[in-house]
RNA sequence: GCCCAGGUGGCGGAAUUGGUAUACGCGCAGGAUUAAGGAUCCUGUGGGGAAACCCUUGCGGGUUCGAGUCCCGCCCUGGGCACCA
């Protein structure tokens, strides 16, 4: 027989299951449904491990249910739009669209190269405007229900991309893109309400995310940030003016020596005009806006206040507080003022005691004299969705001397990002310099208008491409509402850990609106959330600017897919972080060549007892691993199947299909079978045939092992505890001693226990 | 500072309703094959010891006949949040 050779046959397997439609799925109502996704790709060239490892565990999942009987929905598709696509088209003098679709082509080639089993039919470029053309309705319906506004803020700027950033985008002070320090800008902008939705996003959590891991769940909820507190108005001396703080400790009041203002809060100079420091806080501001930001947002950062001359009184005692304003009160959390405690809890308790108040009774307290009032803070913004580039999704919306904004009428759409535009790489947006685009009429009275120039976040695009997957060529909406009561919500979502807080927030969010917007019948649109770790080399991350890349191709190349399927499930857990190693893709290579001889040069077979009690301990123990994402101990499993010499060539080769899919076909076919082996019923296996006619019983001695023998499995326990007495080993340590107590554990153990 | 996850051979990692620690793979050593190398196959492989045995799951205590697993106290690593009032 020939030997092994995986450039051989896993084109070969390819174009089968490619010509015979294997991956096309329709509703099948004899079945249950099951969507399994994995989170989109970013076009940015070429495959990366990360993506091997991320659809090689989707794709065992796949190919695993749908042998299960499961109709499975498994598609595939391109996060098309973002900043990088525009900054190749100014490097290497090509247009984003072009760029794009040639990666998008290179990309998907490599994915069918590692044989996963997509429905490419519904594939989706969220560059395409049969896809963005939706997403602009969905932003016309949230416009019109008050879900989308527009804010002059101070607001996340990254000067190397020359746009604007969400908070979820900036890590450690940095862009997420570019890692460039992030300035405050002071600019109008356009928001989608997602604190509309805190409360539900919040209790959805515990709600109804049991499918998800802990360490996403207790993310989101420190993003959400809630906390609750009191807001307590201090008054003004002399002017009588209010000044609203925000506390979590109001049982603290007693403790208050002074109040500190943030920067930007709109009282503060016309205190500090009253107070007589004017200009020391004129000072004090410039100073925190410019060379504190970068400090604050780098984290080292040192306190700094600043007086204000003014006094407010205190609002039990009237005692006098002096106000500052200081550096580290934030406007944009609380009230942006602060009650300032300095002796916090000892202090605080003490005064109470004095005045003899209850510490628990304080926030009744100021509740009652109408100090203030409870009240809720979260630290979730709302989600700044407009960015000043050129590669995404318009923003549907006229600006009219006469009539303000305007929402674009449903009927214009889509708004069609120009494709002749010059890309100069700097000064702002390539879509603001293209007249024809800019130019148009207002949609109420015709008269010269402007249109929105800015395009919207790219993570909008991925917080609903699941739904397009359901009806990619639907014409009415963005889904068809009765495929979607089908296939939502995604039964098994797989991705990386580094979404937790943006991406699977945002898809969260989008579903409850697309809900209240009448497109769906969910609250929740992932039951399961799997999240893998990273593939690293050296003990970082593969990357390229690391330089510590493996390229997947490379791998394709020299071994084959399966092995490197087999390598990336068997290398670590799925949700831990995974070292490349060469020599143990070596060893995968190896495993793989053994199956292929063992099968191929298998002689006279017939099954007895021993092989029939290690065909079924293998199956469960494949089932029972791969149900639960443990991969690695999966294929270990079938190694040991393999080394036991006990092996059933049918039984391994559908054990291995799910991991190794293009071998497994070409065994099956050797094996002179004429189906697919991915048309084969999953295995069951039968517990009658892993009861051993034997067993194992181990002998301890104070806990110590001393020992062990084979014994009838329908021996009696005094047989085994007189037989256990019996070992040599055993007795060598009892002898001369006092048996206290004999503990059987059944059908493992027994413990003498001697003085 | 607060919260979460983890710490097991030379390495990746197995095993937790408490019951044979180190499965499986890599690496290493010896052997077979080969003119030789590579590839492949076989055997061995936690540490100490001639052996009997003893020691070993980050460290120190505890519970138990028995602890990698449970409890208490520390140390370290990784991740998340953070002048959030």
């Amino acid at each position: 027989m020939d030997a092994y050779d995986p450039k051989q046959i896993e084109p070969k397997w390819q174009k089968f299951w490619e010509d015979r439609g294997f991956f096309k799925v329709k509703e099948d109502p004899s079945k249950k449904k099951y969507y399994l996704l994995e989170m989109l790709p970013y076009p940015s060239g070429r495959i990366h491990m990360g993506h091997v490892r991320n659809y090689t565990i989707g794709d065992v999942a796949c190919r695993y249910r749908k042998m299960r009987g499961f109709d499975v929905l498994h598609p595939m598709g391109w996060d098309a739009f973002g900043l990088p696509a525009e900054n190749a088209a100014i490097k290497q003098k090509t247009h984003p669209a072009k760029w794009t679709h040639e990666n998008i082509d290179t990309m998907r080639a490599q994915l069918q190269s590692l044989g996963f089993s997509y429905d490419w039919d519904r594939e989706v470029a969220t560059c395409d405007p049969d896809y963005y053309r939706w997403e602009q309705l969905v932003f016309l319906k949230m416009f019109a229900k008050g879900l989308v506004y527009r804010k002059a803020s101070a607001v996340n700027w990254c000067a190397g991309c020359e746009t604007v950033l969400a908070n979820e985008q900036v890590v450690a002070g940095k862009c997420w893109r570019c890692d460039t320090p992030v300035t405050q800008k002071k600019l109008e902008q356009w928001y989608f309400k997602i604190t509309d939705y805190t409360e539900e996003l919040l209790n959805d959590i515990d709600d109804k995310l049991q499918g998800w891991p802990e360490r996403v769940k207790a993310m989101q909820k420190e993003w959400i940030g809630k906390s609750e507190g009191c807001e307590i108005d201090f008054e003004v001396e002399v002017s009588k003016e209010k000044i609203r703080v925000f506390t979590t400790r109001p049982d603290t009041i007693f403790g208050v020596t002074f109040m500190a203002l943030a920067c930007e809060h709109p009282l503060l100079l016309k205190l500090a005009e009253k107070g007589g420091c004017k200009r020391e806080i004129e000072k004090f501001i410039a100073k925190t806006a410019k060379i504190e930001r970068m400090k604050r947002l780098a984290g080292e950062y040192e306190k700094e206040g600043e007086l204000t001359g003014a006094y407010c009184l205190h609002p039990v005692t009237k005692a006098r507080l002096p106000i500052y304003a200081a550096n580290f009160v934030l406007m944009d959390y609380g009230t942006g003022a602060i009650m300032g405690v300095p002796g916090h809890d000892e202090r605080d308790f003490e005064f109470a005691k004095k005045y003899n108040l209850p510490v628990k009774k304080l926030e009744e307290f100021v509740e009652a004299k109408g100090l203030g009032k409870k009240t809720v803070t979260f630290r979730l913004k709302d989600w700044l969705i407009s960015r000043q580039r050129y590669w995404g999704t318009p923003i549907p919306v006229i600006y009219c001397k006469k009539c303000g904004i305007v929402p674009v009428p449903e009927k214009d759409l889509p708004v069609i990002l120009p494709k002749d535009v010059s890309f100069s790489g700097k000064g702002g947006s390539s879509l603001a310099k293209h007249k024809a685009f800019v130019e148009t009429k207002c949609p109420q009275c015709k008269a010269v208008a402007r249109r929105e120039t800015d395009t919207m976040d790219t993570f909008v695009e991925s917080s609903w491409y699941f739904l397009r997957y359901i009806s990619p060529k639907y014409n009415q909406g963005p889904v068809d509402p009765k495929e979607a009561a089908y296939w939502m919500p995604i039964d098994q979502y797989i991705g990386g850990i580094e979404h937790a807080v943006g991406h699977l927030i945002y898809c969260r969010f989008f579903t409850k609106v697309l809900r209240d917007l009448g497109f769906l019948k969910l609250d929740e649109p992932v039951k399961n959330l799997m999240t893998q770790g990273m593939v690293c080399l050296g003990g970082a991350a593969m990357s390229k600017s690391r330089g510590n890349i493996v390229d997947p191709d490379q791998i394709i190349e020299k071994y084959g897919a399966d092995t490197a399927r087999l390598f990336i499930l068997f290398a670590a857990p799925v949700e831990k972080d995974l070292e490349w190693s060469d020599e143990a893709v070596e060893g995968m290579w190896r495993f793989l060549g053994r199956v292929w001889k063992g099968t191929v040069d298998r002689g006279p077979w017939t099954m007895d007892q021993q092989k029939e009690a290690w065909k079924h301990k293998t199956i469960k123990r494949v089932t029972e691993d791969i149900e639960k994402f443990h991969f690695n101990t999966a294929i270990a499993a079938l190694m040991e199947y393999l080394n036991s010499g006990e092996m059933d060539a049918e039984t391994m080769v559908i054990l291995l299909s799910p991991f190794a899919p293009h071998m497994a076909e070409e065994l099956w076919a050797i094996l002179g079978r004429k189906e697919s082996v991915l048309k084969q019923p999953w295995p069951q296996w039968d517990p009658k045939f892993l009861e051993n006619q034997t067993m194992q019983i181990v002998v301890q001695v104070n806990g110590k092992l001393r020992g062990d023998f084979e014994v009838d499995a329908g021996a009696s326990e005094e047989v085994i505890k007189q037989k256990a007495q019996e070992l040599e080993k055993v007795r060598a340590h009892t002898a001369g001693k006092q048996i206290k107590k004999i503990i059987y554990v059944p059908k493992k153990l027994v413990n003498i226990v001697v003085c």
